[in-house]
DNA sequence: CCGGTGATTGTCT
DNA sequence: GACAATCACCGGC
C-alpha cells in the first residue's frame, strides 16, 4: 500500500518484496518494464515507469561484466543477493541494474529507460534539457534525470531512497538484440533486451 | 605503475 | 555517421 507523507507534497509508492527479485533474470527483465523506479533525495522524488531493459546472464554470457564468474570489486555485488543496485560508471555516466539470479550467481538486469512520473521538473534540472522526451530516454540520462550515482551502489531497491515500486501493466513486450555489445561475439545476438511495445522513451 | 577498454551521450559534419 | 569527453576498472609488467 502507498504511504503518505504529509511533510511532503507527494505520494511515495510502496516498494516490491524481496520475491519480487526471486524470479529468473529473464522474467525479472520482463516484469520490470511497467514498474516504477524511484529515487527520494533531499530535492524530492523522481522517477518513471521503466519502458527498456536488457538481461546480462553471466557466467556464459560474454558480454557481462561477470563473464566467467569474474569476481573484482566492481563485479562483486552482482554475486549477492537478488534485489540489489549495482551502479557502474561508463565514459561519463553511471548506469544502473537491478541484480538478479540469487547469491552465488551474478546476473543482473540493466535498466535502459524510464518514462518520467514524478518529479518531472526535478529531471528537467538536473539534465538541463528542455525537451521531456530527452530526459530518460538511455540508461546514462535516466541515472542523471534521478539523481543516481555510485553512492547507490549495493543498496536494497526494496526500500527508499532507491526503490522499485509495482506500476502499470505493459499491453505488449517486444524483444530483441542487446545495445552497444557488439565486441561479445555469439552474445550480441541474443535476444535479452526487453522493451513496452511503442513506447516513445525507449532509447534509439 | 601504465595503457587499453567501454552495457553512453552530445556535438559537429 | 564520426568522434571526443573522461574515468573507473582491470590486466600486465
Amino acid at each position: 500500500m502507498s504511504q503518505e507523507n504529509t511533510k511532503k507534497n507527494y505520494i511515495i509508492p510502496a516498494p516490491v518484496n524481496q520475491e519480487f527479485f526471486e524470479q529468473p533474470t529473464l522474467l525479472l527483465a520482463r516484469s520490470l518494464l511497467g514498474c516504477i523506479l524511484a529515487k527520494e533525495t533531499r530535492d524530492g522524488l523522481a522517477g518513471g515507469y521503466i519502458v527498456e531493459t536488457e538481461a546480462y546472464i553471466g557466467p556464459g554470457d560474454k558480454a557481462a561484466h561477470s563473464y566467467l564468474n569474474r569476481r573484482t570489486k566492481r563485479t562483486e555485488v552482482m554475486f549477492g543477493e537478488s534485489g540489489l543496485a549495482y551502479t557502474y560508471v561508463m565514459h561519463t555516466h553511471c548506469l544502473v541494474n537491478v541484480v538478479s539470479g540469487g547469491i552465488g550467481k551474478p546476473e543482473a538486469v540493466l535498466i535502459r529507460a524510464v518514462e518520467p512520473v514524478y518529479g518531472e521538473g526535478l529531471m528537467h534540472e538536473r539534465r538541463g534539457v528542455d525537451q521531456t522526451i530527452k530526459l530518460t530516454s538511455g540508461p546514462g540520462k535516466l541515472t542523471k534525470a534521478l539523481g543516481i550515482t555510485m553512492e547507490d551502489y549495493g543498496r536494497r531497491l526494496t526500500e527508499p531512497p532507491l526503490f522499485i515500486a509495482k506500476g502499470i501493466g505493459p499491453e505488449s513486450i517486444s524483444t530483441g538484440t542487446r545495445i552497444g555489445i557488439g565486441n561479445s561475439g555469439e552474445a550480441k545476438d541474443y535476444p535479452w533486451r526487453f522493451w513496452i511495445t511503442g513506447n516513445p522513451f525507449v532509447s534509439k
